[in-house]
RNA sequence: GGCGACGUGGCCAAGUGGUAAGGCAGGGGCCUGCAAAGCCCUUAUCCCCGGUUCGAAUCCGGGCGUCGCCU
């Protein structure tokens, strides 16, 4: 494993929760060390999807390459199969050009799969999926017991009310004849890269108020205007881009759930949930295997270089 | 000052004698192609003191507090 892991290229990886100054971090290392940035977001991707993503602005991306933003519809579904492929190939395209590349991005899952990829089975497929789905709604038990016997392994695994991994595990099921649970065996596959990996550290009252000023601050910059620009082109109600945090509130506003602030204030909270969901998957990365910096106001940006120059070459992260 | 109502976890709130529902907020966790998604778990000397009772959040007395009305 050992020498596996040597031989592999060190990967700058820059994650941490919402609004805790990641992409800061990310531009100055990328200054400092003649970098483009691969980013790790899952809505950043929609092209039309800028206030509320926070997505770097123009003056940020003329000052660093970035890639994996604007590179789907907002009518698209871009999942993290389609993640771990293109980033792959951005990074191998930095590299040709010799540059450093700088994964950074809040999606979590996605950076997974990324560095360690997925197992290898079918991507969704919407006629089973739509099938599946309306069978669950009339009676989930059905399915519970219908994986229950072909599987039994994954669904003990698989709470009984989760919906989407139920489905999933049907849908794997169907598309190839083997249970999920079997994939789930055979796809412990050698890491990609040796991640060097870094997050910026806030107190967690701190974080939150940065959530808030940032979400009063996409709702002065005219995010609902934005949705409704994006449902004026065409974009479904229904679209998954719109299911992002912010897009999300606001349709609902549209469709007179709440008013506006209201709507702002279940935003503000949306993001502090998903913050602390972030926390916690940071949490469980292996011991070590993550280093925390201050944020890129407090001097962090020294020490994330650092850190990069003291592992890259070392197989201990 | 008088009369009345009310006082249950951070907030809302059910419970009128048998040993504290529920919702929200918060916290913790899970996560293999929807991941900014989805799912799970979780918080109480019932304002205080005394009394009645085998037993009180529930009844009685007093105190404190809040609100309303009156003077």
């Amino acid at each position: 494993m050992d020498s596996e892991t040597s031989s592999l290229q060190p990967l700058l990886v820059i994650v941490g929760p919402t609004a805790s100054g990641k992409t800061r971090l990310a531009i100055e290392a990328s200054e400092a060390l003649a970098g483009e940035i691969v980013s790790a977001d899952a809505f950043a991707v929609y092209r039309g999807l800028d206030i509320g993503t926070d997505k770097p602005g123009v003056e940020a991306r003329r000052r660093v390459r970035h890639h994996l933003i604007d590179v789907a519809a907002p009518t698209e579904r871009f999942s993290a199969g389609d993640f771990a492929r293109d980033a792959g190939v951005a990074i191998a395209d930095i590299r040709s050009r010799g540059l450093i590349p700088i994964l950074a991005g809040g999606s979590h899952f996605y950076v997974r799969a990324l560095l360690l990829g997925l197992f290898p089975s079918p991507p969704r497929d919407a006629k089973i999926r739509a099938r599946l789905v309306a069978a669950w709604r009339r009676d989930p038990t059905t399915l519970v017991r219908a994986l229950q016997e072909i599987d039994p392994g994954a669904a003990a695994r698989i709470d009984p009310r989760d919906r989407q991994r139920i489905v999933r595990a049907l849908e794997v099921h169907e598309l190839t004849s083997v249970p999920i649970s079997e994939h789930w065996k055979r796809s412990r596959q050698s890491p990609r890269y040796r991640p060097v990996i870094v997050a910026p550290e806030r107190p967690r009252e701190e974080l939150y108020a940065r959530i808030d000023a940032r979400v009063d601050h996409m709702f002065r910059s005219g995010l609902e205007e934005e949705v409704n620009q994006l449902l004026v082109s065409g974009v479904p109600r229904d679209a998954h881009a719109l299911k992002a945090i912010g897009y999300r509130q606001v349709l609902e506003m549209l469709q007179g759930s709440w008013d506006r602030p209201t709507t702002i204030a279940r935003t503000k909270q949306a993001s502090r949930r998903l913050a602390k969901r972030q926390l916690t998957w940071l949490r469980s990365l292996r011991e070590g295997a993550l280093r925390w910096v201050q944020p890129a106001d407090r001097g962090g940006t020294e020490s994330l270089l650092a850190v990069w120059h003291q592992h890259r070459g070392s197989r201990s992260l």
